[in-house]
DNA sequence: CGTTTATTTGACGCGGTTCAATCAGTGTGG
DNA sequence: CCACACTGATTGAACCGCGTCAAATAAACG
């Protein structure tokens, strides 16, 4: 009897209630009733830092949300040059909506967790949960609004500028509620290499402006990912 | 009597059946009925070259949609650095949904015609009308889609390659039907300090990139903005 | 036709790239 | 445990693409 009340139960689903995206991502959008008949279609899926998850013109089959780890999405130039286009952090959606097929290539950053769901399956649920597709919508805003303000960090700021930039960037994310004149500490989700491909940089200019940032006092590095801003608002002075 | 009738007719509105945003802009999501009361809200604006349509920072009040013109969406650093951040074409939708101020500033490139619709009127409809918002769902992706090639272009592309991609994207959007071997021709929309700002350049290196494609072959200039294209395929080449 | 503004062209310097060497951290096998 | 290789980051030196400054030319406008 017990077993049979709880199919009929509207608890949240045992997964989803240590699930970031749960509340502050698409899920939020979700009815607890809703929730459930979405957590029936998902996996979960744990990648290894490298690991490509969605390769540039491939097929889109499934979106996803990210639960843990950075995601870093990228296009590549016939020659090779390589230009990131975007970093997804938890509890971000991951996959380009009604798209044919992928227009960027999206590689885990470092460890990462995701919850999958076949393209069929969100695609109805959207189409029968306004709120769902609301969501959503907001998300994508959010992310052409970063999309924008990165334009201008590539067009029109100096290297140093540039390199501040993406450290603020990766500061305020660590900490969002970090106030201008405290001091936050973080690892870099992301190597020299990868750094450079999101600013239009060579890993030489970005390695010796963090050397400058560096001898300016504005930040400390250990072991090469760790960084340590004193003062964020000396870092925000630097952004252009 | 003939009026009566009228009052619950569900012909398309006068005013929207030349508009292009009909069928391939936001209100080809809305059904007859629908329209007429979208169409109730709506004002139409006419703009000269060079209007600000919005101002950074200003309190949304009102979307649009784009009849006929060009737009640019800008950003600008304190001390003046400006970088072009969108375009918008007919039949494009303007404004940031769901947004408290604007964190753009929308500027006519040319002489432009508006149907302006309040905020609460759009939002309302969107709210009751899923369609609508999923369309501009779409167009939403779109732009997202455009501005990460965008950040290609400005993070890892030389002048050269910056310019012929411009080039590029207006010949495509003046006829999006031309074939690679095709020759077009057009106006540009823009000035050189426009370009320079979209592309991330200054306006003398803008300037001497189109005189070596010119010196090319590649395109024919005249009076500053009619540009020729005598083969498309010869300036993709140059995209990078 | 004169005035103003937009664009082109030229000369020069600098910021960032390129090429190359060094250093640090990490794992591997003897 | 150390020598070795390997990868990622830093540092240095030389080069060059693009920005800067300045002047000439062309187009737009009254």
């Amino acid at each position: 009897m017990g077993e049979r009340l709880d199919i009929h139960n509207s608890e949240t689903p045992v997964l989803c209630r240590s699930c970031e995206a749960r509340h502050r991502g698409m899920c939020g959008a979700l009815k607890p009733d809703e929730l459930i008949e979405f957590a029936r279609h998902t996996r979960k899926e744990r990648h290894e830092h490298g690991d490509e998850l969605i390769g540039d013109s491939t097929a889109i089959h499934a979106y996803a949300n990210v639960m843990r780890g950075v995601i870093k999405l990228s296009k590549v130039l016939e020659d090779g040059r390589q230009q990131l286009v975007g970093l997804q952090f938890a509890p971000d959606f991951l996959g380009r909506l009604f798209g044919r097929e992928s227009v960027v290539t999206a590689e885990a950053a470092s460890a990462v967790d995701l919850c999958v769901i076949p393209r069929p399956a969100l695609e109805q649920m959207m189409a029968s949960t306004p709120a769902l597709e609301h969501r959503l919508m907001q998300q994508t805003l959010r992310e052409l609004d970063e999309a924008r303000d990165w334009m201008v960090t590539l067009g029109r700021k100096t290297a140093q500028e540039k390199v501040a930039s993406f450290l603020y960037l990766i500061a305020m994310h660590a900490d969002p509620a970090a106030e201008p004149v405290d001091g936050v500490s973080f690892e870099l989700p992301l190597s020299r290499s990868d750094i450079a491909d999101f600013l239009g940089l060579t890993i030489e200019t970005v390695s010796r402006q963090l050397t400058k940032l560096r001898q300016a006092g504005v930040v400390r590095i250990t072991n090469n990912r760790t960084v340590e801003v004193p003062e964020l608002e000396a870092l925000q002075g630097l952004c252009g």
